[in-house]
DNA sequence: GGCGATAGTTGCCTTTGTCAACTACAGAAG
DNA sequence: CTTCTGTAGTTGACAAAGGCAACTATCGCC
């Protein structure tokens, strides 16, 4: 791959990361840090419910995520039930309120989507969806 | 725009942000923290060569971009030289060992691509510039 | 029953980032 | 030339994020 290649992705990378994370502070107009709303929705969407897992798949100090867990429940966004088969462990649900909370954060980031890439024509959002397949499916993963 | 395409974009959005944005605590293997990394890029790359400008880009607060200019000083990538016409301002530039290590981060991230992008022949990289430019074209800049 | 491994918590610490006060200088207005 | 408002950068005090290691309780296994 040649050198004008590499400078044209490296561009690209820089652009996207730019639009995309926003830096919000407080992840999408939510009270919420970027971890904790990652948190919800693995829990949510992805049913991670231990905090083993977590740290698995956020790879997150063990110690620092039992503290946010802590806040979560604090804030009752979250629950914590003992475990009846491993009582070392605890299970993680979302409260009702998390739940709402976790629809709002899919509700911006769908809403941010569409103000993003607002007005194209359904052939041209065919051509976008092409486009952005075509570039994962030439990413070579890196086994971590 | 509709929510089957909505969907995959978020997903081509969690994909592209995870395989590139590696999350290094240190980037790309040097000692310097994301932060130091874009404040070399931009000195010795934009030309912006002034504390103010790197506010304005990197939108990072002025005390603490203070703190980290002195520490780069101290580790000799950077200069600080009073600038004659403005007294109040001083001049950046990297040091020899400050464009050095810039060098590096550059290699480095030249390489992560050329990793990622592996064994495409030309007429994939052609097609793949094309894709990441559709989605460039495509993209309403939000205007803050 | 004893033992190494695992789930989670807690205390202590460092790094990162925020905010406001402060000094020094610039530029314009009188 | 003086005064006034704005800008460049520094500093101190503090809050938030995150890392590290010791600790408790429990598990699964020999």
């Amino acid at each position: 791959m040649n050198n004008e290649a590499i400078t044209q992705i490296r561009a690209f990378d820089r652009f996207y990361t730019r639009i995309f994370h926003l830096a919000d502070k407080y992840h999408l107009k939510t009270n919420l840090t970027l971890l904790e709303a990652r948190i919800l929705l693995e829990i949510g969407e992805h049913r991670r419910d231990t905090a083993s897992l977590l740290i698995q798949e956020l790879t997150v100090d063990k110690g620092y995520l039992s503290r946010v867990l802590k806040r979560l429940v604090e804030q009752n966004l979250l629950r914590q039930t003992p475990d009846e088969t491993d009582k070392r462990a605890k299970r993680l649900s979302l409260t009702p309120t998390g739940q709402e909370q976790l629809a709002l954060l899919n509700q911006r980031a769908d809403d941010q989507v569409a103000t993003l890439f607002a007005g194209l024509s359904a052939a041209e959002t065919q051509q976008l969806l092409t486009a952005m397949h075509y570039v994962e499916d030439h990413v070579h993963l890196p086994q971590d």
